[in-house]
DNA sequence: GCAACATTTCCATATAATTGGAAATATGAA
DNA sequence: TTCATATTTCCAATTATATGGAAATGTTGC
C-alpha cells in the first residue's frame, strides 16, 4: 500500500508517541538549535545511556533531531523543519484539507535564547 | 512519574502513529461529524472486522474518535477537539513556549460536505 | 602508547502492539 | 421466534518496542 508522505508522518509521530523520546524532544525543543549533548540529555532526564542512545536514534531515524559531533561530545538538536511539516500535516487532516483559521503556523526556535541558527 | 497532559498527547499521537489508524482518522475527518459506520469504515481501507473494532477501539480509548449506536450500525467520528487540542499541544511544544506566527490553529469539519448520515 | 571520558553497539529479557479466524453479542426485519 | 446483518470479543500467533548491563568504539589529553 502506498503511503506517501503518511509513512513519515507516521514514523514521526511514532517517535513522539513516547514517554521518554517526547520528553526529549521538548528539552531539545527548549535547548534551541545549538542541542544538547547526549550526557546532558541523559542526566537532565534521569536516563541510562544505552536507553538514551536507542531513543535519539528512534528520533533520528523518524527525522525528529539532528546530531553533530563535537569534541567528545555527540550535540543532538530538534528539527524544526520536520516538526513544522507534522504540524502542518496534522492541521491539513484535521481540517479536512480546507483551511480553518490563520494557517499560518510556523515553528522555530524559541524566541530569546542563543541566537545561532 | 506525573506526566501531567504529555500522557494524554503520548496517548493521542500513539493512536495516529499507525498505518491503518491514520487511515481510518482521515477518513472520519473527510466524513464530517456524521461519521462513518464501522462496516463502511471496513470496506472503504479494506480492513477485516476484528482488525478494525481493535483499531476503532484504540482511537477511542485515546480520546480521538466519539461513537454512536444508530440502529443495527455504530457510527465513528474524529474528535475535532482532541485534535486541536494536539496540534496545539504540538505548536507550543515545537515553539518552545513562544508564539511564532498566527497560532489560531482551529480544527473544524470540512466545509461544504453533505450532512448525510 | 595509556588513561579517562562520551557515546554507541551488542545482547538478552520483558513488555506491548498487531493480526484475523472463530465465536459471541446486538439489533432489526420477516 | 427465526433469520440475516453489524459489530465486538476471544484467542493465539506473530511481530515490534523498550530496557539496561556489559562490552566495544571513538575522542581528547597526557
Amino acid at each position: 500500500m502506498d503511503v506517501g508522505q503518511g509513512a513519515d508522518v507516521i514514523k514521526a509521530l511514532g517517535a513522539l508517541a513516547q514517554e521518554t523520546r517526547l520528553a526529549i524532544f521538548r528539552a531539545l525543543v527548549v535547548a534551541g538549535p545549538s542541542g544538547m549533548s547526549a550526557g546532558a540529555i541523559a542526566q537532565a532526564l534521569d536516563v541510562p545511556a544505552p536507553t538514551l542512545s536507542f531513543h535519539l536514534a528512534q528520533l533520528g531515524n523518524a527525522g525528529m533531531v539532528q546530531s553533530r559531533q563535537e569534541g567528545r561530545f555527540v550535540y543532538y538538536s530538534a528539527d524544526f523543519d520536520a516538526m513544522n511539516a507534522l504540524v502542518g500535516f496534522l492541521t491539513d487532516n484535521c481540517c479536512g484539507g480546507n483551511a480553518c483559521g490563520p494557517q499560518a503556523v510556523t515553528c522555530a526556535p524559541a524566541t530569546a535564547k542563543g541566537t545561532k541558527r
